[in-house]
RNA sequence: GGGCGCUUAGCUCAGUUGGUUAGAGCACCUGCCUUACAAGCAGGGGGUCGGCGGUUCGAGUCCGUCAGUGCCCACCA
């Protein structure tokens, strides 16, 4: 049956195959009765729904595989353990997307009209939307496909509305004229998170506003004072100075402002200035926002075209003017020489207009950072609009309280506080988009001047019986519906079975770019609509970059596809490389240039497995396999070792996985697996396993290697669940005994300390030493493997001294020993010596074999590192403070230490000694 | 301008409450195609834990400070 097993591991002959049976077999699928009628522990994780039209990069991959392990671990430990699908509509990115796919036929949105644009959104989404889905199959996401979600189903579309019009009738939500960020490229509103700053360096220009001749009296006398922002034109008339970055935007000017407390312009207060390039008069304000420190203390103040400025509008009455288009070009407002101008045309124009009057009065270099649009990367543009919000504080008050109060918990845990702060300086949310596709406003407008807010859509106004209702015609933030996915995708607000059983979820796995736009969000959703947080732990992974460390990107050309690394090296492989690296909060480098190895790691590993697993199965054969209580009395060391062994994997791989410390139950596994399964366990019953004469000892390894096997398949699933399922479904099971319909839902194993045999470790761990020592010995002396050679050894401990001889198969196997002298007398001659951490000491005779000078070396330099051992704890030991503060235990084992390394010095020194006369 | 991280081997990173001579993977060196695996086996070299100062019997680990680096937040025109 195994002999048909390639040696090479060939995941794509058994991925699909497996992935096809879970699914048949309904693995995924949990129904509501698991947790309301069968009493099962829910676990629950949603998925951050990918946007629609996404493909799978390596960050999902991260993050999937991450969740996936959680799930097929609680999975296996019987938990109710749903992880629940689907996809975000993605407002801008998406109609972005289409967009461009309109404009490469030479089509805009507006040829089609709303509803024709919304139906070719649709389209395209029906057609290639959510093919990430299936490409988190190849991966193996074991996901309830049967419960696969998108923010745009009735379902959550119902959702949306029931949010906004509840929170709407708590005055929560509120419609307002204020400057939002717009994006000129979308022409839609963004949320504060949605302009992105980046550092730049720009200019900042310093500007020369003439004042009117009524203030020049008091313009000299403050420039007396020793305002230096005064001066005087060549052609006599007064100016103040004023700096900005954004020059175009003094076209929208409608006041100067000093601070109130300002001395040195408390006489300008209230005086006129002539706005250059625009024949208008403006005046000078006092505002306590004005720092009198920066610049010349003097603001120019442009309400429409600053959030700022729009406030000192608010304080001091002063007017509003709107230079500006939607597409951020110069309006009906500016003059017009300016109209039509791009803003960033208009700028050049203006300086070069005020530099002809003779206004511009410099430029310097100025590092500030200017805003960005998060989907299309175009400079953000401050934006007077009226626009829907939703007030915040009081949404977040209970999300704060959660995390201060360890309800929530983040790991890494410094998110905790970058989530509180945020929380504390919340600000409200710009929920309203000028786009098509997205949850449209529940909003109508009627011309007797109704607003009416409805779940349902209204036929006729409430208030006069009209039927001129009209819709707003914005639609949602897409992160609208996000912060409610935890519970609309149980359908919410319906009081479902699926929403009791399985509401509240437990974790949240996401990036931390996406901690305020969802994260904070669906907590701050969770407490107001459900009376409870919507999960309690918040993992949060890395980032996904490059070998240089820069992000992964289309745009870069650095990405790796993870469904090329499938077919490549296997799911397998790529979810092991993962897991394996993203230590908590670390970011994950791979290098695209050198995908092989960046995933060797995995690669290797797999099919280690996959060639362990062959030759154990191999070795098994298929006879039956007795059971291990019928065994248990003929276990030996090494069988004893392995299962205690065994018995610590789980436990460390358990604790592991509670604390999120993925990438420690990869190191665990790896090292469990490769170095004592199959470095030291197979080496050392491969005789066993092939005697025909002591069926006892052959029938103990066959059964302890059947359970070795399901065991360490059992703790590399959640990880590796492809190949484990595969090696495991053709492990031979022992009379008697339950088998698991699938590997899937076997039992994860329980920690029991009590199955630990410590003596067997310590025992099997000295014995390696032996072992370990030889090896070493050998090669420093130069003995090939071909050649056979006898050791002399003595151990004051009896049980070593038993291990050493009950184990002269493995010493001849793995070490090339094959004769063994016990004890006797201090050995004479010419040898390698070597002391052991048990005390025992070895001798391996080398008369005739080896180069006396190179031993000389050899042992004057292990007595000088001893020696050193011994001053140096000495030193400590003759320290008071040491001995009498230290742990008793400690100060005794440095004792220990020092008698140890004095006589084994002592005996190199004899042994040295000795070989001082020959040569 | 505030806040939060990080700095340990050539590279990427572990190191749980302070306690033997600081670890892993990759890379490197040496010897092996030993009948599961050369995507392998065996052995080895390599780090004054960023600098300085402090607490302590004892510091990679705690405190201060400096330097470098990354991230988040913020209305300095």
């Amino acid at each position: 049956m195994s002999e048909d097993l390639p040696t090479r591991f060939d995941p794509r002959a058994i991925e699909p195959v497996r992935y096809r049976a879970w699914q048949e077999g309904g693995y995924f699928h949990v129904p509501a009765s698991a947790v309301l009628e069968d009493g099962r522990d829910p676990y629950v994780i949603v998925i951050p729904p990918p946007n629609v039209t996404a493909v799978l990069h390596m960050g999902h991959g991260l993050n999937n595989t991450i969740q996936d392990v959680l799930i097929r671990w609680r999975r296996m430990q019987g938990r109710a353990s749903l992880w629940i699908p689907g996809t975000d509509h993605a407002g801008i990115a998406t109609q972005n997307v289409v967009e461009r796919r309109l404009a490469a036929e030479g089509k805009h949105r507006d040829d089609l009209g709303r509803e024709g644009f919304v139906e070719e959104v649709w389209d395209f989404v029906h057609h290639t939307g959510g093919t990430i889905l299936d490409q988190l199959k190849a991966i193996g996401a074991s996901c309830d496909w049967d419960r696969t979600r998108f923010t745009l189903d009735d379902d959550l579309s119902r959702a949306v509305r029931e949010v906004f019009v509840r929170l709407y009738e708590k005055d929560l939500i509120y419609r307002g004229e204020y400057i939002i960020n717009w994006c000129p490229r979308c022409q839609t509103a963004l949320s504060n998170e949605e302009a992105e700053p980046t550092d730049t360096e720009g200019r900042l220009w310093h500007l020369r506003y003439p004042l009117a001749e009524a203030a020049w009296d008091a313009a000299g006398a403050a420039a007396a004072g020793g305002a230096k922002a005064l001066g005087r034109l060549p052609d006599g008339r007064w100016y103040l100075t004023v700096s900005t970055t954004r020059p175009e935007t003094m076209l929208g000017d409608t006041a100067v402002a000093v601070h109130p407390g300002d001395e040195r312009y408390a006489g300008l207060v209230g005086a006129e200035v002539d706005l250059p390039l625009t024949g208008r008069t403006i005046s000078i304000v006092a505002d306590d926002h004005v720092d009198p420190t920066f610049g010349s203390g003097m603001v120019k103040v442009t309400p429409a075209h600053d959030p700022n400025d729009f406030e000192i509008a608010g304080r001091t009455g002063i007017a509003v003017m709107n230079v500006m288009t939607p597409d951020a070009k110069m309006g009906e407002n500016a003059p017009e020489a300016f109209r039509g101008l791009d803003r960033f045309e208009a700028r050049k124009a203006v300086l070069e207009a005020l530099q002809a009057e003779g206004l511009l009065a410099g430029e310097s270099v100025h590092t500030h950072s200017v805003p960005h649009c998060y989907r299309c990367d175009t400079v953000v543009e401050p934006r007077l609009s009226l626009q829907w919000f939703v007030k915040m504080k009081p949404l977040a008050e209970p999300a704060l309280a959660a995390s201060k109060d360890g309800t929530i918990r983040f790991t890494p845990e410094r998110w905790k506080k970058v989530y509180e702060h945020w929380m504390e300086n919340i600000r409200d949310w710009c929920i309203s988009r000028q786009l098509w596709w997205g949850h449209r406003i529940p909003v109508w407008y009627c011309p007797c001047g109704e607003v009416v807010v409805a779940r349902e859509d209204p036929s006729a106004c409430p208030k006069c019986g009209g039927d001129e209702l009209e819709q707003d015609p914005d639609v949602l933030d897409t992160w609208f519906s996000s912060w409610l996915w935890p519970f609309s995708v149980f359908g919410w607000p319906r009081e479902g079975v699926d929403l009791k059983a399985f509401y509240p979820g437990q974790t949240m796995v996401t990036g931390p770019d996406i901690l305020f736009f969802w994260v904070a969000r669906m907590i701050m959703a969770g407490y107001e609509f459900l009376g409870e947080p919507p999960f309690t732990q918040v993992y949060l992974n890395g980032m996904v970059r490059d070998a240089k460390g820069r992000k992964m990107s289309k745009s870069l050309g650095n990405g790796i596809d993870p469904l090329h690394v499938v077919e490549e090296f296997g799911a397998d492989a790529m979810r092991f490389t993962l897991v394996n690296q993203a230590a908590v909060g670390t970011d994950v480098l791979l290098d695209h240039e050198d995908v092989e190895a960046s995933f060797s790691n995995g690669r290797n590993f797999a099919n280690k497995i996959w060639n362990a697993g062959r030759f154990a199965l191999m070795s098994v054969g298929d006879g039956p396999v007795r059971s291990m209580s019928e065994v248990w009395e003929h276990l030996e060391l090494e069988d004893r070792w392995i299962l205690s062994r065994l018995q610590h994997a789980a436990a460390a791989t358990t604790q592991d996985l509670e604390r999120f410390r993925l990438h420690e139950v990869a190191e665990d596994l790896y090292h469990f697996f490769w170095g004592e399964v199959c470095d030291w366990y197979l080496e050392l019953v491969k005789a066993r396993l092939a005697d025909a004469e002591n069926v006892d000892s052959r029938e103990a390894a066959r059964t302890t290697l059947v359970t070795v096997l399901d065991g360490a398949f059992r703790l590399l699933h959640p990880i590796m669940p492809f190949i484990t399922s595969e090696l495991w479904a053709r492990v031979p099971w022992p009379e008697g005994e339950a088998q698991p319909e699938d590997l899937i839902v076997a039992p994860w194993p329980v920690p029991d300390e009590s199955r630990r045999d410590a003596e067997a470790e310590l025992r099997m761990a000295s014995f390696q030493e032996l072992i370990i020592e030889i090896r070493r010995l050998r090669k420093e002396y130069g003995i090939g493997e071909g050649q056979r050679i006898a050791i002399q050894f003595t151990s004051a401990d009896p049980s070593f001294a038993a291990t050493v001889s009950e184990q002269g198969a493995a010493l001849e196997r793995l070490a090339r020993v094959n004769e063994v002298a016990l004890g006797g007398d201090a050995p004479q001659g010419i040898g390698a010596h070597a002391v052991l951490s048990t005390g025992a000491e070895l001798f391996l005779p080398l008369e005739g074999v080896i180069d006396v000078d190179r031993e000389r070396t050899r042992l004057r330099a292990e007595i000088q590192r001893l020696d050193g051992v011994v001053t140096a704890t000495e030193k400590k030991l003759a320290n008071q403070a040491f001995v009498s503060k230290a742990p008793g235990e400690v100060v005794e084992k440095e004792r220990e230490k020092v008698t140890s390394a004095r006589e084994q010095a002592d005996k190199l020194k004899e042994k040295l000694h000795a070989l001082e006369g020959m040569s």
